[in-house]
DNA sequence: ATTTGATTTAGAATAATTCTAAACTATGTT
DNA sequence: AACATAGTTTAGAATTATTCTAAATCAAAT
Protein backbone atom coordinates (compact mmCIF):
# COMPACT_ATOMS: atom_id res chain seq x y z
CA UNK A 1 0.00 0.00 0.00
CA UNK A 2 1.64 3.47 -0.56
CA UNK A 3 -1.48 5.72 -2.11
CA UNK A 4 -3.98 7.00 -0.08
CA UNK A 5 -7.07 5.80 -0.05
CA UNK A 6 -10.17 8.43 -1.63
CA UNK A 7 -11.06 9.41 1.90
CA UNK A 8 -7.95 10.45 2.95
CA UNK A 9 -6.95 12.68 0.12
CA UNK A 10 -10.50 14.34 0.40
CA UNK A 11 -9.89 14.84 4.15
CA UNK A 12 -5.92 16.32 2.94
CA UNK A 13 -7.12 18.76 0.60
CA UNK A 14 -10.47 19.86 2.63
CA UNK A 15 -7.86 20.66 5.78
CA UNK A 16 -5.29 22.09 3.39
CA UNK A 17 -7.99 24.37 0.87
CA UNK A 18 -9.07 25.17 4.58
CA UNK A 19 -6.12 26.97 5.53
CA UNK A 20 -5.25 28.11 2.32
CA UNK A 21 -2.43 25.84 1.10
CA UNK A 22 -2.06 23.89 -1.68
CA UNK A 23 -2.33 20.52 -2.12
CA UNK A 24 0.90 18.79 -3.09
CA UNK A 25 2.51 15.25 -4.08
CA UNK A 26 5.14 15.81 -1.28
CA UNK A 27 2.39 16.63 1.28
CA UNK A 28 0.08 13.87 -0.38
CA UNK A 29 2.99 10.91 -0.02
CA UNK A 30 4.33 12.26 3.77
CA UNK A 31 0.39 12.41 4.66
CA UNK A 32 0.22 8.92 2.88
CA UNK A 33 3.20 7.20 4.94
CA UNK A 34 1.74 8.61 8.32
CA UNK A 35 -1.58 6.99 7.75
CA UNK A 36 -0.02 3.66 6.27
CA UNK A 37 2.44 2.79 8.94
CA UNK A 38 1.04 4.25 12.46
CA UNK A 39 4.49 3.92 14.62
CA UNK A 40 4.91 7.59 15.24
CA UNK A 41 7.51 8.15 13.36
CA UNK A 42 10.50 10.78 13.34
CA UNK A 43 10.98 13.25 10.61
CA UNK A 44 14.07 11.15 9.78
CA UNK A 45 12.07 7.97 9.54
CA UNK A 46 9.29 9.39 7.48
CA UNK A 47 12.05 10.87 5.19
CA UNK A 48 13.09 7.60 4.66
CA UNK A 49 9.44 6.15 4.25
CA UNK A 50 8.67 8.67 1.79
CA UNK A 51 12.12 8.53 -0.41
CA UNK A 52 11.24 5.16 -1.00
CA UNK A 53 8.23 6.60 -2.98
CA UNK A 54 9.21 9.75 -4.19
CA UNK A 55 13.22 9.17 -4.24
CA UNK A 56 13.77 13.00 -4.59
CA UNK A 57 12.00 14.89 -1.89
CA UNK A 58 14.85 16.30 0.48
CA UNK A 59 14.91 16.53 4.08
CA UNK A 60 13.69 20.13 4.32
CA UNK A 61 10.70 19.29 2.36
CA UNK A 62 9.98 16.42 4.54
CA UNK A 63 10.26 18.95 7.56
CA UNK A 64 7.47 21.39 5.92
CA UNK A 65 5.33 19.15 5.00
CA UNK A 66 4.84 17.86 8.57
CA UNK A 67 4.67 21.17 9.60
CA UNK A 68 2.16 22.01 7.27
CA UNK A 69 -0.30 18.88 8.40
CA UNK A 70 0.19 19.99 11.96
CA UNK A 71 -0.81 23.61 10.93
CA UNK A 72 -3.52 21.81 10.07
CA UNK A 73 -4.67 19.39 12.50
CA UNK A 74 -3.93 16.72 10.43
CA UNK A 75 -0.89 15.34 12.38
CA UNK A 76 -0.04 15.65 16.44
CA UNK A 77 3.83 16.11 17.05
CA UNK A 78 4.42 13.53 20.16
CA UNK A 79 7.30 15.02 21.87
CA UNK A 80 8.81 12.55 24.46
CA UNK A 81 12.07 13.69 26.48
CA UNK A 82 14.78 15.33 24.00
CA UNK A 83 14.03 12.82 21.81
CA UNK A 84 13.66 13.56 17.87
CA UNK A 85 9.90 14.53 17.44
CA UNK A 86 7.54 11.97 16.58
CA UNK A 87 4.21 12.33 14.67
CA UNK A 88 1.20 10.87 15.07
CA UNK A 89 -1.95 10.65 12.61
CA UNK A 90 -4.46 10.08 15.39
CA UNK A 91 -6.61 12.49 16.35
CA UNK A 92 -9.07 11.05 18.64
CA UNK A 93 -8.60 11.62 22.52
CA UNK A 94 -5.38 9.74 23.70
CA UNK A 95 -2.43 9.55 25.62
CA UNK A 96 1.03 7.88 24.95
CA UNK A 97 3.10 5.63 26.43
CA UNK A 98 6.39 5.69 25.98
CA UNK A 99 8.64 2.37 26.85
CA UNK A 100 11.97 2.86 28.00
CA UNK A 101 13.10 -0.20 26.88
CA UNK A 102 12.30 -0.13 23.35
CA UNK A 103 11.88 3.39 22.99
CA UNK A 104 8.45 3.04 20.88
CA UNK A 105 5.59 4.89 21.36
CA UNK A 106 2.17 3.79 21.52
CA UNK A 107 -1.10 5.06 21.37
CA UNK A 108 -3.90 4.88 24.74
CA UNK A 109 -6.82 5.64 24.12
CA UNK A 110 -8.30 8.00 26.69
CA UNK A 111 -12.87 7.89 27.53
CA UNK A 112 -13.44 11.85 26.40
CA UNK A 113 -15.06 12.00 30.56
CA UNK A 114 -11.79 11.92 31.27
CA UNK A 115 -10.35 14.44 29.84
CA UNK A 116 -13.13 16.22 30.89
CA UNK A 117 -12.00 15.48 34.50
CA UNK A 118 -8.53 16.81 33.93
CA UNK A 119 -9.44 20.03 32.35
CA UNK A 120 -11.14 20.53 36.17
CA UNK A 121 -8.01 20.67 37.90
CA UNK A 122 -7.00 24.07 36.59
CA UNK A 123 -7.75 26.68 38.11
CA UNK A 124 -9.71 29.18 36.93
CA UNK A 125 -7.63 31.67 35.34
CA UNK A 126 -6.07 29.29 33.18
CA UNK A 127 -7.48 28.78 30.25
CA UNK A 128 -6.22 25.20 27.79
CA UNK A 129 -6.62 24.50 24.60
CA UNK A 130 -4.63 21.76 24.68
CA UNK A 131 -3.36 18.72 27.02
CA UNK A 132 -0.97 16.09 26.79
CA UNK A 133 -0.71 12.65 28.79
CA UNK A 134 2.43 10.91 28.81
CA UNK A 135 3.21 7.80 30.79
CA UNK A 136 6.50 6.13 30.82
CA UNK A 137 7.81 2.48 31.66
CA UNK A 138 7.71 -1.06 30.29
CA UNK A 139 5.80 -3.58 28.82
CA UNK A 140 4.83 -6.62 30.88
CA UNK A 141 6.79 -9.12 29.56
CA UNK A 142 5.46 -11.97 27.19
CA UNK A 143 3.43 -8.65 25.16
CA UNK A 144 5.78 -6.84 23.02
CA UNK A 145 2.85 -6.32 20.83
CA UNK B 1 19.16 34.42 49.46
CA UNK B 2 22.16 32.71 48.38
CA UNK B 3 23.03 29.49 50.43
CA UNK B 4 20.70 26.40 50.83
CA UNK B 5 18.88 26.02 54.30
CA UNK B 6 20.17 23.65 56.63
CA UNK B 7 16.76 21.01 55.65
CA UNK B 8 17.62 21.56 51.94
CA UNK B 9 21.24 20.98 52.56
CA UNK B 10 20.63 17.63 54.39
CA UNK B 11 17.95 16.54 52.31
CA UNK B 12 20.81 17.21 49.19
CA UNK B 13 23.35 15.20 50.70
CA UNK B 14 21.03 12.31 52.03
CA UNK B 15 19.80 11.83 48.38
CA UNK B 16 23.47 12.31 47.35
CA UNK B 17 24.60 9.61 49.42
CA UNK B 18 22.06 7.27 48.80
CA UNK B 19 23.22 7.40 45.47
CA UNK B 20 27.33 6.93 46.08
CA UNK B 21 27.53 10.39 45.14
CA UNK B 22 29.23 12.87 46.40
CA UNK B 23 27.84 16.37 47.80
CA UNK B 24 30.05 19.19 46.39
CA UNK B 25 29.55 22.88 46.67
CA UNK B 26 28.65 23.09 42.42
CA UNK B 27 26.01 20.17 43.29
CA UNK B 28 24.46 22.76 46.67
CA UNK B 29 25.04 25.89 44.64
CA UNK B 30 23.15 24.54 41.35
CA UNK B 31 19.92 22.86 43.84
CA UNK B 32 20.03 25.97 45.90
CA UNK B 33 19.49 28.01 42.79
CA UNK B 34 16.63 26.16 41.73
CA UNK B 35 14.83 25.98 44.86
CA UNK B 36 15.51 29.72 45.05
CA UNK B 37 13.47 30.92 42.94
CA UNK B 38 10.85 28.32 41.08
CA UNK B 39 10.31 29.79 37.40
CA UNK B 40 11.23 26.17 35.89
CA UNK B 41 14.63 27.58 34.62
CA UNK B 42 16.36 26.33 31.74
CA UNK B 43 20.13 24.50 31.92
CA UNK B 44 21.29 27.75 30.56
CA UNK B 45 19.28 30.44 32.95
CA UNK B 46 20.63 28.02 35.43
CA UNK B 47 24.39 28.12 34.64
CA UNK B 48 23.83 32.04 34.40
CA UNK B 49 22.39 32.25 38.34
CA UNK B 50 24.55 29.96 39.30
CA UNK B 51 27.48 32.05 38.17
CA UNK B 52 26.97 34.92 39.58
CA UNK B 53 27.53 33.19 42.99
CA UNK B 54 30.23 30.82 41.91
CA UNK B 55 32.21 32.12 38.61
CA UNK B 56 34.26 29.90 37.86
CA UNK B 57 31.65 27.27 37.42
CA UNK B 58 31.32 25.64 33.75
CA UNK B 59 28.04 25.07 31.55
CA UNK B 60 29.48 21.16 31.49
CA UNK B 61 29.02 21.21 34.90
CA UNK B 62 25.96 22.43 35.47
CA UNK B 63 24.62 19.83 32.89
CA UNK B 64 26.16 17.10 35.11
CA UNK B 65 24.61 18.35 38.75
CA UNK B 66 21.49 19.20 37.16
CA UNK B 67 21.90 15.34 35.79
CA UNK B 68 22.66 14.25 39.35
CA UNK B 69 19.67 15.82 41.00
CA UNK B 70 17.48 14.34 38.68
CA UNK B 71 18.82 11.19 38.61
CA UNK B 72 18.77 10.93 42.42
CA UNK B 73 15.26 12.47 42.19
CA UNK B 74 15.46 16.06 43.86
CA UNK B 75 14.53 17.56 40.78
CA UNK B 76 12.37 16.82 37.49
CA UNK B 77 13.00 17.35 33.87
CA UNK B 78 10.32 19.35 32.90
CA UNK B 79 9.85 19.29 28.73
CA UNK B 80 8.21 21.48 26.67
CA UNK B 81 7.85 20.52 22.97
CA UNK B 82 10.90 21.35 21.38
CA UNK B 83 12.19 23.85 23.98
CA UNK B 84 15.54 23.43 25.86
CA UNK B 85 14.72 21.71 28.71
CA UNK B 86 13.33 23.22 31.99
CA UNK B 87 13.95 22.16 35.83
CA UNK B 88 11.76 21.96 38.66
CA UNK B 89 12.45 20.68 42.22
CA UNK B 90 8.85 20.38 43.35
CA UNK B 91 8.24 16.72 43.91
CA UNK B 92 4.91 16.71 45.42
CA UNK B 93 2.58 15.48 42.12
CA UNK B 94 1.26 17.84 39.96
CA UNK B 95 0.86 18.91 36.64
CA UNK B 96 2.46 21.91 34.76
CA UNK B 97 0.73 24.89 32.33
CA UNK B 98 3.02 26.34 29.78
CA UNK B 99 1.53 29.48 28.51
CA UNK B 100 2.14 30.30 24.55
CA UNK B 101 1.91 33.81 25.14
CA UNK B 102 4.70 34.25 27.74
CA UNK B 103 6.44 30.90 27.40
CA UNK B 104 6.07 30.89 30.87
CA UNK B 105 5.64 27.36 32.68
CA UNK B 106 3.71 27.21 35.54
CA UNK B 107 3.07 24.15 38.38
CA UNK B 108 -0.67 22.92 39.05
CA UNK B 109 -1.21 20.66 41.64
CA UNK B 110 -3.11 17.37 40.74
CA UNK B 111 -4.78 15.97 43.72
CA UNK B 112 -3.03 12.83 44.20
CA UNK B 113 -6.61 10.49 43.88
CA UNK B 114 -6.62 11.84 40.04
CA UNK B 115 -3.19 10.55 39.16
CA UNK B 116 -4.56 7.00 40.60
CA UNK B 117 -7.61 7.52 38.30
CA UNK B 118 -5.15 8.19 35.00
CA UNK B 119 -3.04 5.54 35.50
CA UNK B 120 -6.17 3.60 35.41
CA UNK B 121 -6.45 4.17 31.80
CA UNK B 122 -3.97 2.00 30.99
CA UNK B 123 -4.35 -1.69 29.47
CA UNK B 124 -3.08 -4.28 31.82
CA UNK B 125 0.56 -5.09 29.38
CA UNK B 126 1.53 -1.48 29.69
CA UNK B 127 3.51 -0.83 33.45
CA UNK B 128 4.09 2.68 33.91
CA UNK B 129 6.35 4.75 36.30
CA UNK B 130 6.16 8.06 35.59
CA UNK B 131 3.10 10.15 34.14
CA UNK B 132 3.85 13.72 32.92
CA UNK B 133 0.67 16.20 32.42
CA UNK B 134 0.73 19.32 30.37
CA UNK B 135 -1.62 21.88 29.88
CA UNK B 136 -1.38 24.65 27.22
CA UNK B 137 -3.28 27.68 26.55
CA UNK B 138 -2.84 30.89 28.10
CA UNK B 139 -3.79 33.14 31.16
CA UNK B 140 -6.99 34.90 31.16
CA UNK B 141 -6.86 38.57 30.83
CA UNK B 142 -5.98 40.37 33.91
CA UNK B 143 -4.04 37.54 35.90
CA UNK B 144 -0.53 37.18 34.58
CA UNK B 145 0.81 36.37 38.93
C1' DA C 1 1.90 34.20 -22.20
C1' DT C 2 3.19 36.48 -17.98
C1' DT C 3 3.14 37.76 -13.48
C1' DT C 4 2.68 36.46 -8.84
C1' DG C 5 3.04 33.89 -4.97
C1' DA C 6 3.58 29.31 -3.02
C1' DT C 7 6.45 25.30 -2.74
C1' DT C 8 10.50 22.59 -3.08
C1' DT C 9 15.29 21.90 -2.84
C1' DA C 10 20.33 21.49 -1.25
C1' DG C 11 23.15 22.95 1.70
C1' DA C 12 24.56 26.12 5.38
C1' DA C 13 23.54 27.69 9.98
C1' DT C 14 21.81 27.24 14.65
C1' DA C 15 21.41 25.74 19.26
C1' DA C 16 20.77 22.52 22.99
C1' DT C 17 23.11 18.94 24.66
C1' DT C 18 26.71 15.41 25.06
C1' DC C 19 31.35 13.92 24.69
C1' DT C 20 36.39 13.98 25.57
C1' DA C 21 40.47 14.20 27.85
C1' DA C 22 43.00 16.59 31.08
C1' DA C 23 43.17 18.76 35.63
C1' DC C 24 41.56 18.73 40.12
C1' DT C 25 39.61 17.00 44.59
C1' DA C 26 38.30 13.95 48.04
C1' DT C 27 38.56 9.60 50.31
C1' DG C 28 40.42 5.38 52.08
C1' DT C 29 44.63 2.64 52.90
C1' DT C 30 49.07 1.69 54.46
C1' DA D 1 51.27 11.94 56.52
C1' DA D 2 51.91 10.06 51.58
C1' DC D 3 49.68 7.55 47.91
C1' DA D 4 46.55 5.32 45.10
C1' DT D 5 41.99 5.35 43.46
C1' DA D 6 37.87 6.91 41.98
C1' DG D 7 34.76 10.69 41.47
C1' DT D 8 34.20 15.43 39.80
C1' DT D 9 34.98 19.55 37.24
C1' DT D 10 36.44 22.01 33.31
C1' DA D 11 36.98 24.03 28.43
C1' DG D 12 36.27 23.18 24.26
C1' DA D 13 35.10 20.07 20.45
C1' DA D 14 31.51 17.20 18.55
C1' DT D 15 26.86 15.86 17.70
C1' DT D 16 22.28 16.22 16.05
C1' DA D 17 17.59 17.67 15.33
C1' DT D 18 15.82 21.38 13.36
C1' DT D 19 15.55 25.87 11.01
C1' DC D 20 17.14 29.10 7.72
C1' DT D 21 18.53 30.82 3.09
C1' DA D 22 18.39 31.66 -1.49
C1' DA D 23 17.73 29.77 -5.82
C1' DA D 24 14.88 26.86 -8.74
C1' DT D 25 10.38 25.06 -9.79
C1' DC D 26 5.55 24.95 -10.02
C1' DA D 27 0.68 26.45 -10.15
C1' DA D 28 -2.93 29.69 -10.35
C1' DA D 29 -4.79 33.94 -12.01
C1' DT D 30 -4.77 37.66 -14.75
Amino acid sequence: MNSLKQMDRGALSDALDHFGQRTTPQRETVFGVLLNQRDHPTADEVYARTKSQMPTISMATVYNCLETLVSCGLVKQVNIEREPTRYCPNLSPHAHFHCRETGRVYDVPVPSGMMQELAGVLPGEYEADSVELVFRGHLSKGKTK
